[in-house]
DNA sequence: GCTGAAAGGGGCGGGTT
DNA sequence: AACCCGCCCCTTTCAGC
């Protein structure tokens, strides 16, 4: 994991259609070591997948909220995150420090249905309620920055 | 927008390197066929990239936070908007309903880090607080399904 | 709008330095 | 570990239905 892996992950966000060969130029290897390198960060893991980003507003789920899960039982184990992942509309389920237990991305196509999802969280084992943060306006949603981590001013 | 569309997206959100050969085969097309409806759906932007998932922690980004951003002043505004693009560990941006104004997700490597940070959240213009709530475990983080939202029991 | 086939380009495996 | 070169498969296109 050096700095040309670091590029190859930031150009593979960017567009993971590109040829080997375009990859291989922008961070200035031949086409078989680029190839390689990509070969390995998968096999390691570190590229989980990949993957199309697709518009939410035109699937149907133009409505984001977030909602903080509050329980009467610890939740951080199997069977709520099987229970959670059971519910199409949620995207992400994040056990959490803090007032709530668990912390879920909720993607839904009216308020109607964030009501209906709402209520099939109650019905999620140990919830004894839910605060929702409804989503106006999302600014940006992108690709982890892949360059190492540091407290610029 | 029709049901091939959703299991073309279905899987190219399951494995975006696999042929075209063989996503016609799953959804039943001849190749030319289902190479046309992706190519729609990418020049509709229902397909907005092809790109890879990064782990986290393999990056040196293995803390997850998400931070809910006060303010003094309307913050659902350009100015903001490009404040927090600038800041690499902010991975998402949404304007919110609600006691804070602003939700940001936030990875970095380290508890000091998060503290860092918050600092420089604090540095961008009328922010006058913020409550953190850290991620213990993440149970699942996964694509937006691409079926229809239906409030099924 | 889908099928089937034809042609060009690139992925992907060798061996070599 | 990276480069070079090979074949083969896949992408891409087009005529036809």
């Amino acid at each position: 994991m050096d700095d040309i892996d670091r590029a190859l992950l930031a150009a593979l966000q960017r567009d993971a259609t590109q040829s080997y060969a375009a990859l291989a130029a922008t961070v200035g290897l031949s086409t078989g070591a680029a190839h390689e390198r990509v070969r390995k960060l998968r096999e390691q893991g570190v590229i989980r997948r990949t993957t199309v980003d697709v518009d939410p507003a035109a699937v149907g789920r133009g409505v984001l909220a977030f909602v903080m899960v509050e329980a009467n039982a610890w939740m951080g184990d199997s069977p709520t995150h099987e229970a959670l992942s059971a519910l199409p509309e949620v995207e992400e389920a994040h056990v959490v420090a803090g007032p709530a237990s668990v912390l879920v991305k909720i993607r839904v196509g009216t308020p109607e249905q964030l009501q209906a999802s709402l209520r099939r969280l109650f019905g999620v084992e140990g919830v004894t309620g839910t605060r929702t943060i409804v989503v106006l306006e999302t600014f940006f949603e992108r690709p982890l920055d892949p360059r190492p981590p540091t407290a610029a001013p």
